[in-house]
DNA sequence: AAGAATCGAGAGCGGTGCTCTTGCCTTTGG
DNA sequence: CCAAAGGCAAGAGCACCGCTCTCGATTCTT
């Protein structure tokens, strides 16, 4: 009947694995990652250890797993930002895009570290990770290409892009089938850039007792990047 | 005789610290901050873990002695690019300090993760640790200083800087006693987060089969940075 | 030289990830 | 419809971790 119509036994695992994502997903927002222990997370889903590594084979996998739902979940706000702002400039779309992004960032500390600070020690990113990784990314190139397209982005450039650099932006046009040319391209990865720097430069405190104002200074650097953003150089 | 003229225990217990120091900084680059462990540490040190903390009361005050060196490490790097390069171009010289930042952060990887990637959880950095983590940026401004008072760092600008965020700005001014305007403290800040956020997306990996000459795209990021820096808005 | 402070070693506590074995119970196949 | 097969929770156990405490031995101080 339902989509997953398989016996019960199957629904009930569903149902556990989801239980222990969503306890593990509650420690990591707590705790952060480092201070995820498969056996807290047992002991809060009132069973033992040993159990849980029926639904996740190592604690790694838990990670992986709140990683992947992570990704998906800022990659989300990214998108979601994008759809509702359509109707306005691609400067002001890069705002909100960002303001958004840093929203959840500071919503989710625990996570956005996760995803952009320092990887985990001796925890290499499967496989899995990689594809809802790219939502955030996708998301700007799609503001640039539009923003392009509209003729709102300038671009010409008089610095000129390596050769090898080149080839690797080509094969960012052809896998994405948007039309950025490489000085879009170059300013979008700074914009990127910079904007990763920016909120992990306060997330990690490295603001404190320098700027007060976080919003107003977080604002301001949004806005500059969007003006170089569209007009170049 | 010597400027530590103490006692034999003195200077075994100088000598003893210094040798936990080295296998800990080991230790942190070749399996990262997560694995260090003040047993393994103490196991290459030829001693018992009890007799460790005789040296350092927890395994995270190992962890800060290593991040000051770390950060005085890497503030020598940008001070030494800064002076070697005093003839030449501000521009050419934010390339200078940011093209051996990333050689440093390539070369201390994990060193580089824990001061500038997320901070290690449940870890606050201890007050120890912000004098030498200031070094880089100090470097940093103490650059545009140097590029405004030559006259080859526009500093007119049309974006305005809210009040808020300006008293801060006037606050750094009068900390550091450079007199740099807003709006190149403000492009300073940008180039300074897409330093950062750069070098953590090629070290974090987010550009993996992205970007494959990682050389090339890194100068021409640093190009175009520097651009914008002395150039303005 | 006597007392005080420091040191290395060892045992021990509670925690971690992970493995293996033991029964129970659901699911499946004849 | 019943028996074989497989998934399941539980417990014990291993090796590791940070950290504390005690106990002698050594060194420094007075």
């Amino acid at each position: 009947m339902a989509s997953t119509a398989q016996g019960a036994r199957a629904l009930a695992r569903d149902q556990i694995t989801r239980d222990i994502k969503a306890i593990g997903r509650q420690h990591l927002a707590d705790y952060g990652a480092a201070a995820l222990s498969l056996r807290a997370v047992a002991r809060d889903a009132g069973m033992v250890s040993s159990a849980v590594y029926r639904y996740f084979p190592s604690r790694d996998d838990l990670l992986t797993a709140l990683i992947v739902d992570a990704y998906d979940a800022v990659g989300a706000v990214a998108e979601q930002a994008l759809d509702a702002t359509r109707r306005r400039s691609t400067s002001s779309r890069w705002v909100a895009i960002g303001t958004d992004f840093l929203a959840w960032a500071r919503a989710n500390q625990h996570e956005y570290a996760l995803l952009y600070g320092s990887p985990v020690p001796g925890y290499a990113a499967p496989s899995d990770t990689i594809s809802p990784a790219t939502r955030v990314p996708f998301a700007l190139l799609a503001l640039l290409a539009d923003g392009v397209e509209r003729g709102e982005i300038h671009t010409a450039t008089e610095i000129p892009t390596p050769r090898t650099v080149h080839a690797d932006f080509a094969a960012v046009r052809s896998a994405t089938a948007m039309d950025i040319p490489d000085g879009v391209l170059s300013r979008g990865l700074i914009a990127w850039a910079q904007l990763l720097g920016t909120v992990g430069l306060e997330l990690f405190g490295h603001l404190h007792n320098v700027i007060h104002d976080d919003d107003a200074f977080f604002q301001l650097q949004l806005q500059r990047m969007s003006t170089y953003l569209v007009a170049g150089d």
